[in-house]
DNA sequence: CCGGCTTGTCACGGCCTTGTAACCGAACGG
DNA sequence: CCGTTCGGTTACAAGGCCGTGACAAGCCGG
């Protein structure tokens, strides 16, 4: 799902949040001081970061700080984790970058959900394009639908994910490595050639519109408008 | 249908404009003065008010700030009725909480219009609809109640709360993680399976109307129209 | 304290999806 | 013009997904 840097000098702190987080479904990163926070966040570039106040050498505010100076991090939300329910405290992490906070003691239930508020908010904000229209090709990513010319196609859940990641990055040239990670997911068990039996089905599925899968020899597929 | 407040100092254009609202269906209520106005205001409990701009003693637009500040009133959508097209009184009449304005002389089509285009607004926006229907099937959320072909449906809290959450939804595919969040909130120690013998449960309760309950196999459920 | 209702879990089975292998035509390079 | 490589096509077996029935624990009213 979803990559979590969670910053904690307390190992027992670290590992109860990574266990709720991980039973949650999400994808958890660790580090222990600041330093490790800075060097995570670009190595990783997580989703998330989950940074308690109070750590050793560097302070959980000026860490906070200085991912947002950090062109690599800027963008990164940051929920802060204070054990001082202290206004001041609050408005001043805020003020300097932090998108949320959380007070110790907290429930899992209560991390889990504003993680994942935060990130709905930051998914929503980003604002993908809910349907994508090419001539007598329409793809409603939301409805789960596909249609050519008015008429609906029954695509496979992996079809239609082939479909929209090739949609989505229209006219660039996906190789099928490339694929088999965003489509099937880092399953790289898988072998290249599945990538085409999937094209296969959904050309044949797609009938007139399969003319917008577009195959580069050698390279790998593309998605081409017109 | 609804009830609406006209205010204004002439009896000829109360006359005129009280006429056309109860041609359109309207139960009408009439004030001369600003006063009798925020008294039949409070009293009558209208779902809207037709405010002449130029009224005797109090000024309509000390009016419609009175209608505002009463939290009685203060919800009530307010047309403002004026002779004068300056664009000023336009704005402070909407600054003030004027929701629309007319401009005397009006045609009775327009003002119905207006009035029309108020009330859609604001029970649209007033946020989630109270009640569902397609078709056969009603749901109705304030009162726990769900409807086949007039028949009463029993249903539980979480096939109820299940059912609602993909109605309101509808169209829309929701992963069974998804529902799991928004029907059992952030219960993540719940089975996803858990979601398919709840949906089992709602389809053979429903009956004809389990039609609306559509799966994507491989990705969750959808609340499907007609 | 009992009995019924609600609710979460599990096992079973059919069907569809899906990954892979084999075959073959097309493209490409020399 | 031929060999090689790449990708389209077909077929198939394994496995996943979901509907279904059953069941036990929890909860609540009587």
């Amino acid at each position: 799902m979803a990559k979590i840097l969670v910053v904690d000098d307390e190992p027992d702190a670290l590992e109860l949040v990574g266990f709720n987080l991980k039973q949650a479904g999400f994808e958890v990163v660790t580090a222990a001081d600041g330093a490790e926070a800075l060097k995570k966040a670009r190595e990783t570039a997580p989703d998330l970061v989950l940074l308690d106040l109070m750590l050793p050498e560097i302070d959980g505010l000026e860490v906070c700080k200085a991912l947002r100076r950090d062109p690599a991090t800027a963008p990164i939300p940051v929920i802060m984790l204070t054990a001082k329910a202290a206004e001041i405290d609050r408005v001043l992490g805020l003020e300097l970058g932090a998108d949320d906070y959380v007070t110790k003691p907290f429930s899992p239930r209560e991390l889990v959900l504003r993680v994942r508020n935060l990130l709905k908010r930051r998914t929503e904000s980003a604002g993908q394009p809910e349907q994508l229209v090419f001539g007598e090709l329409c793809i409603d990513i939301p409805r789960h639908m596909v249609t050519v010319n008015r008429q609906r196609v029954d695509l496979t859940a992996t079809e239609f994910k082939l479909l929209t990641t090739l949609a989505l990055r229209r006219g660039r040239v996906q190789s099928r490595d490339q694929l088999l990670q965003d489509v099937w997911e880092y399953d790289n068990v898988i072998d290249t050639r599945t990538v085409d039996t999937h094209m296969r089905r959904l050309r044949e599925k797609m009938g007139a519109a399969a003319r917008y899968l577009d195959t580069v020899r050698g390279v790998g597929y593309r998605f081409v408008e017109n």
